[in-house]
DNA sequence: TACGATTTGTACGTATGTATA
DNA sequence: CTATACATACGTACAAATCGT
């Protein structure tokens, strides 16, 4: 399970534990995660380590967290389609935190920036658009 | 400058104040932050809670760390074209533990998902990679 | 309505390890 | 060799929101 005298941090093994049952689908989306509490217990771990692990899953976009209901596997949103204008460039960055607030962005969810031939940028949610080249 | 009694954590009211910084070009690309214990003392803050700020940045890919010599604001990679061809589509994601230490990735780097009309996929850093449609 | 239990968030502290200058 | 700086891991305490009784 978790090595102690192992060269990866407790609080990494913990995570990669916790997206392997993610990525399986031992743990679904929608469902939830054993508690901090829970955690900590079953593994023998302080609660701050186990905040580590699952802060982890959190910037990888693969939990949220309703609080203080629980934490919970994220749910694939649906993807809007978005064209992709001629001579139109695109990159992908994270959100600061005020633009998360303005999007309404969970975490660990990216944005897709369209810089058209003009200069201007338009901004899309990654988990909410996925760009097309007909 | 900290507010104790604002409604906005403290972590995050600092976090804040160093992306003004950093936004501003006060503090430049390159150039390091102040360190932990030197926060800590000019905010009167704990190490722990200047921790969380500088998490905070690292996550939305505004520093580096490059440890144990200091935290750093990220100096922009050049981006390589990389063009879109027909049909293609893309999407943007937080990589996993995984993927960022095999594309060397650094925190706070999405990573473009290009899916073919074949259904197979290829995967780009998104700080050295930049989508054209011709 | 009220209360208590649960769960996550914030903030503090300590100690130790590791790599660099 | 020493000092510095970030990483990990433990602990405590309290706040805030939700939920069931």
């Amino acid at each position: 399970m978790i090595d102690l005298s192992a060269d990866r941090a407790v609080f990494r093994q913990l995570a990669d534990l916790l997206r392997d049952q993610i990525q399986s689908g031992e743990l679904a989306p929608g469902r939830p995660l054993p508690s901090e509490l829970r955690l900590a217990q079953e593994y023998g771990l302080s609660r701050t380590t186990v905040r580590q692990a699952i802060g982890q899953l959190r910037t990888e976009g693969l939990v949220t967290v309703d609080r203080p209901r629980g934490t919970f596997v994220r749910v694939p949103e649906r993807a809007e389609l978005v064209t992709l204008g001629r001579g139109e460039r695109v990159s992908a960055r994270m959100p600061t935190d005020a633009e998360r607030r303005t999007y309404r962005l969970a975490e660990g969810v990216p944005v897709l920036v369209i810089t058209a031939t003009d200069g201007s940028t338009t901004v899309h949610p990654a988990d909410r658009v996925q760009l097309t080249r007909p």
